[in-house]
DNA sequence: TCTGGGGTCCTAGGACCC
DNA sequence: TCTGGGGTCCTAGGACCC
């Protein structure tokens, strides 16, 4: 009999600010952004949710439920730095954990009986040693299936522990509505609702085939889930596989809707420059080039384009990149743009031998922009197409960041 | 409700090949 | 030539998660 745990801390990165401003403590905390910016709210405290504030709730929004809120901007490395110490606790646990994302983790505690003792002492232990290393809060679910064990942390919320033993999942599941399910989002619900299944227990009540029929291959996994069962969707595999990512991708939105052709390739250029450093940090190659377009009317289109190499140079997803855009944009001001790379492939990309010598120096050059870029942050080099006007104003409100005086004789030419 | 940014997985049509 | 079926790749879109 399988164990599995899954380990969810709670209010994440409110509690993480709250860390480094005590005063925050119990008072209404909204992470995400300022109350009056585009964007939406990443983190609510408790206090916060008593007024209706939510994650993925438009800022704005947060602001007029709760004006008296406390709005702060949030800091990644923060979140990534407690991230990091949670998965060193949890490996003092067992070698199987896995980060499902910044937040939350599964372990396999399958056979540490005799070490940890029963499933309830085991995430006591875990909640206590978590606690200690990190004087954050978190909610732990336990049971023979992943899926269980993550439904069951969410119910065991805020600072709870929950073990529902193997043969009660079913009674467990039954009364939780549909939408608990993990991959049960707002389309799926309405849809279930429309065929009168409110509560898992009355998706555990139908037959597969007809769940099938109606939901397809997701219908069958559907069924199995509405008993608790892992297989079928993500929870196939074993935890700790699969770590290499599929995708790398940066995006923007704009403060204010544009237009500008100089603007826009800028943004496009800083995006390429972003994904293709990432991908040089991972030492991984793409040959899928996506991007993507936001109108006004928050319409949304994308196009990529699979190229005969795979490459992690800039120029190249940039060109790729303002190709893309030229041959579907519309001419309306745009309001978001993304940059995807995709089809990832580890170690060198191939190249064209006429290629090779020019391509090589530029891995050098960029090898040496990488560094600097490293030293002293992001902003401070850059290809000359990428130095307009939001990028070039996020340098000088930062001069104190800047390795010269005049940020532009670092940008290389092409 | 005027709607972020980073991802994963799935579907579906068309091209192309055998 | 009025016409099959499967496999794989490419492209676009969408649901969902944190």
């Amino acid at each position: 009999m399988k164990s599995y745990f899954h380990l969810d801390m709670d209010a994440f990165f409110v509690s993480v600010e709250e860390l480094f401003d005590p005063s925050l403590k119990g008072k209404p905390v909204v992470v995400g952004g300022r109350s009056n910016e585009r964007g939406v709210v990443s983190a609510a405290s408790y206090a916060a949710r008593k007024f209706g504030v939510h994650s993925a709730m438009p800022l704005r929004t947060a602001y007029k439920l709760c004006p008296q809120a406390i709005f702060v901007e949030g800091r990644r490395e923060r979140y990534v730095e407690y991230s990091r110490k949670v998965y060193a606790v949890l490996q003092k646990f067992s070698p199987r954990v896995e980060m499902a994302s910044i937040d939350e983790a599964y372990l396999d505690l399958t056979g540490t009986e005799r070490l940890l003792g029963p499933p309830l002492a085991a995430a006591h232990a875990l909640h206590n040693a978590v606690r200690e290393a990190t004087q954050l809060n978190c909610s732990i679910g336990a049971a023979a299936s992943r899926l269980v064990a993550k439904i069951a942390s969410d119910q065991a919320k805020p600072h709870g522990i929950l073990w529902i033993p193997p043969g009660g999942e079913a009674r467990f599941l039954a009364t939780l509505d549909v939408r608990k399910i993990p991959g049960v989002g707002k389309v799926t619900e309405r849809n279930l609702h429309e065929c009168g299944i409110r509560k898992i227990g009355d998706l555990a009540q139908l037959d597969a085939a007809f769940l099938e029929k109606r939901f397809g291959k997701w219908g069958l996994a559907l069924a199995g889930k509405a008993r608790g069962e892992d297989a079928g969707g993500w929870f196939d595999g074993e935890i700790g596989e699969g770590d290499d990512p599929k995708s790398v991708s940066h995006e923007s939105t704009f403060s204010v809707d544009t237009a500008d052709t100089a603007t826009i390739d800028a943004m496009l250029v800083r995006l390429s420059e972003m994904v293709a450093r990432r991908l040089r940090d991972h030492q991984l190659h793409a040959r899928t080039i996506q991007i993507k377009l936001r109108y006004s009317d928050f319409s949304t289109f994308t196009r990529s384009k699979t190229l005969d190499h795979a490459t992690q140079i800039d120029t190249e997803f940039a060109a790729a990149a303002r190709a893309l855009f030229h041959k579907s944009w519309s001419g309306k001001a745009i309001r978001l743009l993304g940059v995807y790379a995709q089809s990832l492939e580890a170690g060198e990309g191939q190249t064209n031998l006429l290629e090779e010598d020019k391509m090589q120096r530029w891995r050098n050059t960029l090898a040496a922009v990488d560094k600097i870029r490293g030293k002293y942050g992001d902003t401070t080099v850059s290809l000359a197409a990428g130095m307009n006007a939001p990028f070039r104003a996020r340098v000088h409100e930062n001069p104190e960041n800047l390795p010269g005086k005049d940020p532009r004789s670092k940008g290389l030419d092409k």
